[in-house]
DNA sequence: AATATATCCTAGTTGTTAGGTCGGATTAAC
DNA sequence: GTTAATCCGACCTAACAACTAGGATATATT
């Protein structure tokens, strides 16, 4: 329950990607999606979304030898702001919308799970805002020194049919 | 982002439902069904899980003037559990699924998402099983009768995230 | 006993969306 | 002027969410 679409779990690893190479050249798409081995022509449509998002979160270079780097310092992007970039405010329930004094369903003054609802998106929010993209890029990386052998390893989301919902 | 689903939704209205009748003779899914205007034939499923779940959450009486009841006092139920027999356990990726330690995916050994995705999972987690039903079904109705620290919370909660996409 | 009212059970259906793919146009370094 | 990259919009498809349908079984009331 509650999932993250791929919109939100290959963006996040974009930004964590680039936030390990900030202050470098401008880091290509190609070699992004080479390093996590996910869809180049996919990342191009996320990664529009952090770069016409109100800031910036990426600034662009074309041509050859182009790519994206970060628009501030990874110490100053909270993950919250990336992930409400790609996905959207954060709403557990349509009544409980981040931002916004949605009167969508007037039926419920008297609705009490509102109430719910509003408590699971403030701690959503609380947790993706107190967690900045410097302290993500500064987890240890094990052994992933020559890449391949683990990389192989990893099994991509779309790969993974979970009967889900039912019981675990 | 991060939204639940009518089987989380419904569900946990039904509970609700049936928390405010705690203690009087089996309610009927036709008038939950009538009273949040939902459809029967759907809620017949979703009572099912509750009905099936271990330990049950709801107890069946069938035939004429049956209808369901709370296995347990509203107070020794909390949403967490709820929610979890209704939409499966938190898991807002696949790496990152509560309960059990997936080692579906070898290659996050060196994955920084995964933080980000457990303490979200966590803050979920903990917002869920801090409230129990009784305090949802004791979530003053229309006109509000008395100032009540839930419903001034409440309130607060609506105040605070209109208009702005910073935290509380 | 007959009827009305419930729960119970298994399928089928339908619209939406997630998660991509594809083809090409534009821009800049060498 | 060739190559390597960003940009852009359209298309595709399997999976799933959100129901609907039709019945079988159980029990209280008449």
């Amino acid at each position: 329950m509650l999932r993250v679409s791929t919109k939100g779990e290959y963006g996040v690893r974009i930004m964590v990607d680039l936030a390990r190479h900030y202050g470098d050249r401008p880091r290509s798409l190609t070699d992004i999606s080479q390093s996590e081995l996910l869809p180049l022509a996919y990342l191009e449509q996320l990664v529009k979304l952090l770069r016409e998002s109100d800031p910036p979160l990426v600034i662009s270079t074309r041509g050859a030898h182009g790519g994206y780097k970060l628009s501030r310092n990874p110490a100053e992007i909270t993950m919250g702001e990336v992930v409400r970039v790609l996905e959207g405010p954060i709403a557990p329930m349509i009544c409980a919308t981040e931002g916004e004094m949605t009167q969508i369903c007037n039926f419920l003054d008297s609705c009490r799970t509102k109430y719910l609802w509003s408590k699971v998106r403030d701690a959503v929010a609380q947790a993706l805002d107190s967690i900045t993209l410097e302290e993500l890029a500064a987890v240890p990386d094990e052994g992933s020194r020559q890449g391949s052998p683990l990389l192989q390893q990893f099994i991509a989301l779309s790969d993974i049919h979970t009967g889900t919902a039912s019981q675990s």
